[in-house]
DNA sequence: TTTCTTGCAAAGAGTTTGCAGCTTC
DNA sequence: GAAGCTGCAAACTCTTTGCAAGAAA
């Protein structure tokens, strides 16, 4: 946890910024949270519970500039909202995402999966593939185990 | 084209909606840009050369609708503004996108390609997979050629 | 001092909604 | 005439920006 703040503050060294209280809070609520996928209204409110007198705007500037530095990947679900997920450090590309239709999870592919896919792309399309982004919607394990439960005790009746 | 407009006609009535003028103008400029990926801006400005009376609400209330019955699928490429996208008839799922990070062109990719990751999926994650989303960011073929080129032109200095 | 950063409030962009009037069956 | 649909304007949500004050180099 520390090492990945002392490497994030490197970071910003590195393009001139600073790593100042509201953005080192902010980075501790992304390292926190790094399984869930928050929006910035979300990471607002947990830093403010530690950092109460942190604005809005603040963490809105922060999280751009931490995504200009590719530190987080922001995206998007079709929801009205931009959501920020901290990078696997040293991770070439993206990661996938799985969400589930019947209860909004969203659960991480860290595998690549995907390169022969990209291969076919660049070679068939002629296009140079910088990043990607790839999500599934569908039914997620749980409500898949919930549903196929209630059949059975369906069948008992 | 008139066939599909029919085909759409009966979509709508099997789900007790009518093909109002308005509609019909909106599904007609999606049919023309079906190349293209549209905001509700800019569909509302195209219909609008040729109905000028329509409102913005009703384009977007016609999109919306359109999406919920899966004639258009609504995407979001990160920009805030959300694309509408005429589905392939037939097409059991979505096609995949090219994004250009130096012009901002956007291709298609009608082509499954997923097939096989997506099998990886659904047996390793015991996710039941219902559509996807998969977007390549990176160089165009046009963009590629034009700078091919001008380093040639350099190499001649 | 100069530059960067912050918090606040206001502005902006995209989208949705309430409502009165108009169509359509 | 009931139900569905439309246009307009207002409302709403998410995000960005201007600015004066504060912190850091």
């Amino acid at each position: 946890m520390e090492n990945r703040i002392e490497r994030i503050k490197k970071q910003l060294h590195s393009s001139s910024y600073k790593l100042t209280p509201q953005r080192e809070a902010t980075v501790r609520v992304l390292l926190e949270h790094e399984e869930d996928h928050l929006s910035a209204e979300d990471v607002y409110l947990l830093v403010k519970e530690k950092s109460p007198e942190i604005g809005l705007a603040t963490v809105y500037r922060t999280l751009e500039l931490l995504t200009e530095l590719k530190i987080v990947d922001k995206i998007n679900f079709g929801d009205g909202v931009s959501r920020y997920d901290l990078r696997q450090e040293g991770a070439a590309h993206f990661h996938h995402h799985l969400v589930c239709i019947e209860c909004g999870a969203v659960d991480e592919i860290q595998e690549d999966l995907l390169e022969d896919v990209e291969e076919i792309v660049e070679k068939n399309w002629n296009f140079i593939i910088k990043d990607h982004r790839l999500t599934f919607h569908g039914i997620c394990h749980r409500c898949h185990d919930r549903s196929t439960k209630d059949e059975e005790t369906n069948n008992l009746d």
